[in-house]
DNA sequence: AGCGACCTATAGAACGTCAATAGGAAACTC
DNA sequence: GAGTTTCCTATTGACGTTCTATAGGTCGCT
């Protein structure tokens, strides 16, 4: 059994897509995945809030995309991190460690 | 100077809310001021968020509420938290941890 | 030919937070 | 005692993000 899935808290999807891009190009799915592994299968990423995010962030300028084929022979389109995302990646990593130590700080006791 | 202000994560107001009055009832200017303050400063409750949050919880059966004089002689309306309420600081504590354990597995390397 | 897996995509709704605004009542200022 | 500030509660409307539901095309398998 696996542990049940928490839905996404909202300001994290954007922080796990940039963190699963960081090695390396991926499509779409690939990044659902990846972003479900990462997080031990806690977090689940839908198509519905995949897809908007993704296109937006290319809007902002943090990530490019490009048609190409994926491993099972599919039209698949990879994003990658410009180097605006991955300044975006270290600003909401420092963002999230803020937030995770007054968290912290808050429910010790 | 203090640490700069994150503006909320969305899903966080109501476990702060609810830690805040873990201990003893206070009022909605009460609750803002020790969110501010057990946070370190770094989460601020703007009366536009915590009103509506109030009001919910207490339709939700968490809050019970009573009008009262504060410290400074205004009317003020007093919270406290329900049995229901005390379940559901647990369980949302419990739903934190495993959202931050997830994404510091996710951050690290 | 039919079916499931893979990949991208959008529309509409739900939800929580924020900015702006409001108003009353106590306390302070001069 | 008039004017100002502080304290306390409250609502409205807008906004951004995520979710549900739905869609369509292509590859591979049987």
């Amino acid at each position: 059994m696996e542990p049940a899935q928490t839905s996404l808290l909202q300001g994290t999807l954007d922080l796990l897509i940039l963190k699963a891009l960081a090695l390396q190009e991926m499509h779409g799915l690939g990044i659902a995945r990846r972003v479900e592994q990462i997080t031990g299968g806690t977090f689940q990423v839908k198509p519905g809030s995949l897809f908007p995010a993704l296109h937006r962030m290319e809007e902002e300028g943090w990530l490019t995309a490009s048609w190409g084929e994926s491993e099972n022979n599919r039209r698949a389109k990879y994003y990658r991190l410009t180097k605006l995302g991955h300044k975006q990646l270290a600003t909401e990593t420092e963002r999230w460690g803020r937030i995770s130590l007054a968290m912290a700080q808050a429910l010790e006791t």
